[in-house]
Order: C-alpha cells, then structure tokens, then sequence
DNA sequence: TCATTACTGAACAACTTGTTCTATTATTGT
DNA sequence: ACAATAATAGAACAAGTTGTTCAGTAATGA
C-alpha cells in the first residue's frame, strides 16, 4: 500500500477516534473529521464511502484483530497469548485492555459506542465457546447451551464495563476473580 | 391537553415507532417522520425540539412510568403490581414485557436500540436494589455492593435479550427460572 | 527520469434541519 | 351559539451536510 494512503488513513482514524471520546457519532460530521486530519474532502471518499464505513473499518481494526489473535495458530497478531503469564485467557484479556492500546477503552466506555460493544461481544463469544469448559461446572443442566454462552459473555462485558466505571482501579488479576465468582 | 395535541403527538410516537422498527434512528429523518404522521411540519417542531428530543419523550413514555409504577403507593400506572399473581416482582415483568404492549419488544430487539437499553437498565437498576434481599444469599461477599447490583441488571438484560432472540417461545414462567439459575 | 497514483481545493446539486410567517381550523369558556 | 384562544397547515427560507466531479499539483516507486 502507497505510504501517502496509509498515512491519510491514519490520519482519519486519529482524527475520528479522537472525535468520538469527545461527541457523539452522529454529531460528528465529514467536515470535521477531515478537518482534524488535515486532508481534502475528496480524499476522505476516496478512502470511505461513508460515515458509517469508516466506523465499521475503525471497529475492525481494532477489536476483530484481538480476538482473531486468539484463534487457530497465527501468531502475526501477538495481542494476547504472547504474554508471559500461564493464567486464564480472560486474565490475560483484562490485563491487554488495561494496557489501553488504541485508546479502545476511551470508546468502550463512551456514549454511543454500540457498535464498539456489538464487534466486542461478537469476538468473545467465540472465545467463550472455545473456553466452554471452563465454565461447564457452574452450568445449570436446565439452561440452554446458547443462553449460558450468552451469559458468561453478558458477565465478562458487565465486569469489564464496571472496571471502567471504576477508572481501572483494581488489578486485572481481582477484576478477573471478580468476574469468575460472578458467571 | 388539548386532544389535537394528543393527537398530533400520538401521531407522532406512532409513525416515529413505526419507522424505527424498520430502519436505525440515524436514518430516520423529519421528513419522514411528518409524512408518516400526516402533520405539517412546523406542527412537529411545535411539540419536539430535535428528534432527539422525540427520542427521549418516547423512551420516557415507554420505560419510565414501567418502573416508575413500582416505587412508592402510585396506582395510577397499573402495570405490574396490579397482576393477580404473588410470585416474583421479575416473573410480573417478563409476563407485562410478554404482552408487549407499545411494541416495546421490536424496540428493544432493534439495533440502534441503546437509548432504550439505558433507559431500561435505569429502571432495573432501581427495582434491583429494592430487591436486594432475592440476591443477597447468592452473593459471594468479596465482591463489591455495586458490582452485585449491575450483575444483577446484567443478567436479567441478559435474559430478555436472549428471550427476544427466541421469538417469546418459552413461559414467563421459564424465563424467569433461567433468570433465577443464572444470577 | 517518468509514468502512475494519490491528494488538493473548489464548485456543485441534492437533501436535511430548524425557523418564520400567514391563513385556516379546532377547542374552550361563557 | 359565539367569540377568544390555541393548534395546525403549508410554504418559504437560510444554514449546514452529504457525496460527486474535475482540473491541477505533488509524491511514489520502478
């Protein structure tokens, strides 16, 4: 890819996440964004067809890589299981989002993010059905399958969203107890 | 209230409704709303600041006086407390979210459905807390009051949603067991 | 170097928003 | 029933947004 596209599409990326943990999506406007990224209105639709794609490519970037990281064997994406510690994957989870990369938290945590929320259920849905066993012991036989996987990922979301409610105060490793006394 | 008031702005709540069941509330404009509504344009501004405003009215005409019906001795909003049945305050919610009444459900099931999301967390949150005593025996003591109270919230969230995801096939009755199993 | 590709900047039509105005119609109190 | 009051219709309006187009300029990489 030509250095000049890649930098123009970083530049929107920043330019737009740092629109979104200050306003709304739909209060931020084309006019805006390529005017923090100091770029030409024609380019901004050469990249995007529109405001709605630019966020969706925002939120693949950002989430689908981290969860894909976590599947089958590519070790391109070293988010999660290149870190040291052999504890739970949710342990390891908790403690890469405190790291903040891409500033996903400041969007977890805004107002209109339920599109950020939708692409982080969708990845850890899958990671919960691989780590099903962890949790099979607490399993109700009466509950369905589909609704106890819905469950542990509703947990983890309400656990994380409480988390950055509290600022990140506590250490990954209590969060992570929390979470697991909680499900 | 003047009855063209009512009028206009049922008519107004039913085409907004209407629209919204079909397409996301970003894409829903003025116009369209007017002309589903059969109201001059002026006549809508009359009533609704923005559309956001049309949003909030809505989402407190809907949810608020749901909840607001069980605090305190009011009688006036007979939602769920005028029931027949003695059992849980959640099973007489699922039962009155059943009979879906204002189409709550198709909004609640929608996906630009975060406001009303909020709305509903809000209430919930407060009948939680009035019900803590249900919950106090499952909860493990390390963990924090308000963590307690949002996984709560969060599971019966959880719970709705997944029921809304079924299409309503299963009892209140069952719901709520899978509510009670699963906090 | 040179052909290719991306960016600029401006202009553009189509559409949306929210306001303002006048004429018309419904409601309420008497 | 009648008049004062209040709500609505409908159109016109400025301001702002969207997405496109196009000619000119600059960066890239082979």
């Amino acid at each position: 890819m030509d250095r000049r596209q890649r930098k123009t599409r970083e530049a929107i990326f920043r330019a737009f996440t740092g629109l979104l943990s200050k306003k709304e999506f739909g209060q931020i406007t084309v006019g805006q964004i390529i005017e923090q990224a100091d770029v030409g209105r024609a380019t901004f639709y050469a990249h995007f067809e529109t405001k709605d794609d630019l966020l969706k490519a925002l939120c693949e970037e950002l989430f689908c890589h981290i969860f894909d990281g976590m599947e089958g064997g590519h070790r391109e994406h070293r988010h999660i299981f290149d870190c040291d510690a052999p504890d739970s994957v949710f342990l390891h989870l908790f403690r890469h989002l405190q790291k903040n990369d891409n500033q996903i938290l400041q969007l977890l945590s805004g107002q209109n993010n339920a599109l950020f929320w939708d692409y982080f259920n969708q990845g850890l849905g899958r990671l919960v059905e691989k780590q099903a066993a962890l949790f099979a012991a607490r399993k109700d036989p009466k509950l369905p399958d589909r609704f106890w996987t819905d469950h542990v990922v509703s947990v983890f979301v309400q656990t994380l969203r409480w988390w950055i409610g509290q600022g990140l105060q506590e250490t990954p490793e209590t969060v992570t107890e929390y979470f697991f006394l909680a499900v």
